[in-house]
DNA sequence: ATATAATCCGAGCAATTGCTCGGATCCGCT
DNA sequence: AGCGGATCCGAGCAATTGCTCGGATTATAT
């Protein structure tokens, strides 16, 4: 069935309609695949609801997977666009980290609500396990980076390892996310959902370090790696 | 391709053999899935890896996904049988609120270190929302009911709402363990992974609920709308 | 031992689906 | 107008896959 095809598109618009054509197709893929998963999402279904032919379909894309991975660079995009320019805002206020954190999560709510189910075929579904994770993980990676800086930075914390303490938040934050968009916690409204999740990580940034306090030197990469 | 059969059984087994032969299929089930993904592990290959013919795996399961959801059935009795034996055990000692988290979330990533990828199957790429889904939702329900009795009960905490700390809690722990045990996080070792996320559960029952009780702030809603 | 039922086998059918290809149509340019 | 390339079309090919069916093999009962 599928060719394992080059990964890369067979052509790039010249005209303004061609442009218009891979976006609506990319539209559709989006609708169709977040409807039916990945698996059920059929080419042919996906060149019809987008309104072009299945050969149109094939002059953008070189195979179904292409697509995927086009959706995912998308979303991934838009993303990280959105929560690094939050992320500069309150870095600029120096807002304390409760209010930083409220924005962050409420951010990522916001931008998983628009299209849920497109979100778990990306994350779920990949049939690219080297291809669309590894751009996931990356961007994780970027984010976590980013909200070390800002632990770091802020003079209410003394984390004994920002950097671990950075990667479990973002983690937590995706991952409750997206189950709290799919499923619903315990029919939770979304301002409740944002407070407590909000709470949870603000005490947990906050915990005392009972009994290491060893806030100084801020900005050493001195990790002392977990017992082994 | 499917047939949408009935999806009981044909057959329960009779003789000894035939027990056997319907754990195999299992068994070669959970490992084709777990390493093919559910589309693309297909019921030919699962009969070779079973050692049996393509005609002897439909005498004991209707269509493919009868297999699935033996499979998930499985999978989901084991795991409440575990998690409510530890549970048990752990309130019978009155132990701290620290200490039964461990075990709750070593016992879970414990679980999940079984077989990872035949879980993520399951939990995401289910064909079944309506079938799957609910098992494993009711599964949660079920696990955050007796999380939440054990809140109550603990003379350490004074919850206001133990019955969305609970949920919060489970859900918290299923989703990071399901991330960690699938990608890792950041390479940190079961050990400090169980560690840290019990530091942050902890905080956050024990918050000090401080005089500034639940902000009941009229941002309720205030999600802004997803960037386009 | 014979009969009856349970179990097993695997070639192949029917349906699906990713994708091709030859040609029609549209657009920009001279 | 006329030309060349960009874009679009959709019937149908080739491969895959869920599943059937008629019959071989094995176990149990009498």
């Amino acid at each position: 069935m599928s060719r394992k095809d080059p990964l890369s598109p067979r052509k790039q618009p010249r005209q303004g309609r061609s442009r218009q054509t891979w976006n609506e197709i990319l539209e559709a893929a989006a609708r169709v695949f977040g409807e039916r998963g990945y698996a059920a999402g059929t080419t042919n279904h996906i060149a019809r609801v987008a309104g072009v032919s299945i050969g149109s379909l094939y002059e953008y894309f070189p195979n179904k997977d292409a697509i995927l991975v086009a959706l995912a660079e998308r979303h991934l995009e838009r993303m990280t666009l959105e929560v690094e320019r939050l992320l500069a805002e309150a870095q600029d206020r120096a807002e304390p980290i409760g209010a930083l954190l409220h924005r962050f999560v409420t951010a990522m709510v916001s931008v998983h609500r628009g299209e849920p189910d497109l979100l778990r075929v990306l994350f779920s579904e990949a049939p690219h396990p080297s291809e669309l994770h590894a751009c996931v993980l990356r961007m994780e990676e970027t984010l976590a980076h980013s909200v070390e800086v800002l632990l770091r930075q802020s003079p209410e914390l003394a984390l004994r390892d920002p950097d671990t303490a950075a990667h479990l938040v973002v983690q937590t934050v995706e991952a409750l996310t997206h189950r709290f968009v799919q499923h619903g916690i315990h029919e939770l409204e979304d301002g409740v959902f944002v407070e407590e999740v909000v709470r949870m990580l603000e005490s947990y940034l906050r915990r005392g370090d009972p009994s290491a306090p060893r806030p100084r030197r801020a900005t050493t990469t001195t990790i002392e790696p977990p017992i082994t």
